[in-house]
DNA sequence: ATGCCGACTTGATCCATCTCAAGCCTGCTG
DNA sequence: CAGCAGGCTTGAGATGGATCAAGTCGGCAT
């Protein structure tokens, strides 16, 4: 590879929904075969993005969606006055750049938090396409309708929920995506930081450290830095159903 | 009216987007004249929702999308041990139902905070219709991003924000959307309870009515009851922006 | 290997908010 | 018009998480 230039744009390789093995969890679910060309027309091309660099920033202009291929993002929000939230960790399959359809701008910044591929969805051309193809238009209203339904349990999560039930939570949502995804849900590597998650759970990175050693203590979780191990998802769960263990 | 039958249903008066003084700002807004009367078949009908009724709850079928057409409604989410969050709070032109489209069911409670009325949006003929017309389609769409957005705001505020300056962001976002409606925006009056507000802001009711004493102490706002004067709105803008006093 | 730096852990203390408890308004009902 | 109930305020004390401060660990560059 050639140190010179940034290598941002990958080599046009034939980018094809159709045969893309995470087909069931994207924007294609539901769609039938021979629509699926006029698919592939829409998600023109991929981005790489390597680790700690945004895919987008709050004030870019909106023109796309991403389509998450390898990696895994966060986005976060901050106010005028430099406070900053975490709103989500997105992972292979997963769609980013929803907030940037209201303002036609993005709303949010987007950053790798490991080197990363994008598939890049052209959002006009995602509009006429689903005025077409009435499968794709359901399709792409459950996954904004979706994200609005965990956008409300991340209020729950945040507004009425202690710090070991927040990260017990986390925890049980990251591995049952990973399950979904075909990994182990047993044994995972978080790929953010102490306060990474603490910004997205609304604690400090101290507190969340603290719960990550309260939890090891109590052997429900082997903890080793970043490497996971869940010893015990049923205690978790219990957390997070309210039962104080 | 009869005392026998409930007065859920309202007479089939003639609903029309058309001349409907709201129209700026709910679903019809940048729709041209021609293609307005076929958004009046689309909202065939209006809802009557007494103060305390839900109009949807968790776990109901989908089908209908709403339009506030007077009158107050929260949503909130609960998880199965019963904790519950407050999620929003809609007034006259905003939308209700978003949550629904995802998994076909209601995922929130929607309860009317006083008498209101709601019109109702068969979401199968707003498929319909949005896949004709590009400008519906395209409101459409932004309404659901601005929600997602709306909902990251929240989670700043709850992650990041301490109890009074959640009630003052909380205040200005009342105040912002009365004045949009025409309202004054010092004058107002809550259509819900501390507890509700609690609920909202992730805080404790007698949090927030120490928050409100403590506004009123400093000169900020006069409190009398649910009946609120915002006497130094820069005061308030302040304290969300991190300026503490 | 060595040293450095960022990420993480752990302890001690502090403080914002919660919790519990008492009392007060206001509107409604009998 | 008296009594009641739901919503609100206020106080005192408890506490979960923040803050401040050391230290440790591990990967990376020299």
């Amino acid at each position: 590879m050639s140190a010179v230039q940034p290598a941002i744009r990958l080599e046009p390789f034939k980018v094809a929904c159709s045969n893309c093995n995470l087909r069931e969890l994207c924007l294609p679910v539901g769609i039938s075969n021979e629509q699926m060309t006029r698919l592939d027309d829409m998600v023109s091309s991929r981005r790489a993005v390597p680790r700690g660099e945004p895919l987008f920033r709050a004030g870019d202009a909106f023109t796309s969606l991403y389509a998450v291929r390898t990696g895994f993002f966060k986005t976060c929000v901050s106010s005028e006055d430099g406070r900053d939230q975490v709103t989500g960790f997105q992972m292979a399959g997963e769609l980013l750049g929803l907030d940037g359809i209201g303002t036609e701008r993005h709303t949010c910044d987007a950053v790798a938090l490991e080197d990363s591929q994008v598939c890049v969805i052209s959002y006009h051309q995602l509009e006429d396409l689903s005025r077409e193809l009435s499968d794709l238009q359901r399709h792409f209203h459950k996954i904004m309708s979706r994200e609005i339904v965990r956008d409300h349990g991340v209020m729950l999560l945040l507004g009425s929920m202690r710090a070991e039930e927040r990260l017990a939570a986390f925890l049980l949502n990251l591995t049952q995506r990973l399950r979904t995804r075909g990994f182990s849900s047993s044994s995972l590597i978080l790929r953010m930081t102490r306060e990474e998650i603490g910004s997205f759970l609304g604690l400090k990175l101290e507190t969340v450290s603290r719960a990550f050693s309260r939890f090891q203590d109590e052997g429900i979780l082997q903890v080793k830095q970043r490497q996971i191990e869940v010893l015990n998802p049923d205690a978790l769960q219990k957390l997070v159903n309210g039962t104080p263990s």
